[in-house]
DNA sequence: GTCTATAGTTTGATAGAC
DNA sequence: GTCTATCAAACTATAGAC
């Protein structure tokens, strides 16, 4: 009988190129803009011609619909390896640094994450996970701080948000509101009740 | 010798004619989206072929160029022609609720005024100039209560849409952000040392 | 799995008659 | 100023050979 090899290197090549037309086309979007990104322009990039894309993504959407994907699972990555202060109100800066930096630092990645800004474009369930999972890493999060009520993580979230798009509609690559991220989190953390840091 | 006429029919007939066009496209951009505006629509709207926009307009992007000046246009004559309150925690609660009224009842209007939805279009700087009056506008009436840094306008701009932003991208004709309006609003307050309301 | 060839569609814009 | 006719281009997607 013939053993099952433990690995398939078929299946491993194949996710090889998939993973290289997402990134090719990440490419695509920095350089040109998100909604700018077509099927030639990637496929010229991995050497290939437009049509054999096909043979991995069944249509531009799922194309998107994996950056999408992979976008907020990074970010998710990112916010779960990473350890945040014990007090409340440098946790709080802590959130807003790390959703501030993650989002200011590639503006086609914010559109796709952020906005609708694809025609037609509706990431599937399962593409939308990791985002949903990230929501309720911060939901938990606040909790342990007191922080449950659903109209004060709104809040939160908000701003955050408001925070980021303003840098990146107003003064890309620029640091004016950036310099504004700990006030911000400290005007929440105010308005949310959270403990004052003890002074020493 | 012929009088001068003092009123040009047919100048004004244009202006009318290209006031039908902006607001056909601005149904097409309600109805299937900022992007989806084609000229064939647009034209068939008003009863025109689609060539015949040409007369009225030197390009599609000159009609997204008319709407953006219309929409921050009329942004500046809401806030212009109304009185806010006295009290400067009040008027900040006016300040929010205007800009949120009016940047939620309208989501492709909200897309051509405050985010790069549309590739390669690009305002004018005479499209461009109501929304700078807003924001100066703005600049003046905090500075009336003592509010005059940069960094305190701009935090309270990136709040303002940060809020009206979270409610159109998560909750498009609800209320769960609109809620939050007064709140927020009383939370920049605190933050920028506006003075208390008296209690009688 | 990649190719060539091409279908099929949509779109912005121009030329020129009236 | 509006029309018809048409261009020129771009794009996604499919069919079928290899």
């Amino acid at each position: 009988m013939l053993g099952a090899p433990n690995r398939d290197r078929n299946a491993e090549r194949r996710e090889a190129t998939r993973a290289e037309i997402i990134e090719a086309a990440w490419d695509v979007a920095r350089e040109h803009g998100l909604a700018q990104v077509t099927l030639r322009e990637v496929a010229r990039r991995v050497g290939m011609q437009a049509p054999s894309l096909y043979s991995h993504f069944a249509s531009k959407h799922a194309i998107y619909d994996a950056m999408f994907a992979q976008a907020w699972g990074d970010y998710r990555r990112v916010v779960e390896e990473a350890t945040p202060p014990e007090h409340p109100r440098a946790a709080m800066r802590y959130f807003v640094r790390v959703w501030f930096d993650f989002t200011t630092a590639d503006l086609a990645r914010h559109q796709l994450m952020n906005q609708r800004t694809i025609p037609g474009f509706v990431p599937t369930p399962e593409a939308y996970s990791p985002a949903v999972e990230v929501l309720e890493g911060l939901r938990a999060r606040l909790a342990r701080f007191g922080v449950t009520r659903d109209e004060d993580v709104d809040l939160c979230t908000a701003v955050f948000s408001g925070l980021a798009d303003a840098q990146l509609a107003n003064d890309p690559g620029g640091d004016r509101w950036g310099r504004l991220v700990d006030r911000t989190a400290d005007m929440l953390s105010d308005n949310l009740g959270l403990p004052a840091l003890e002074q020493s």
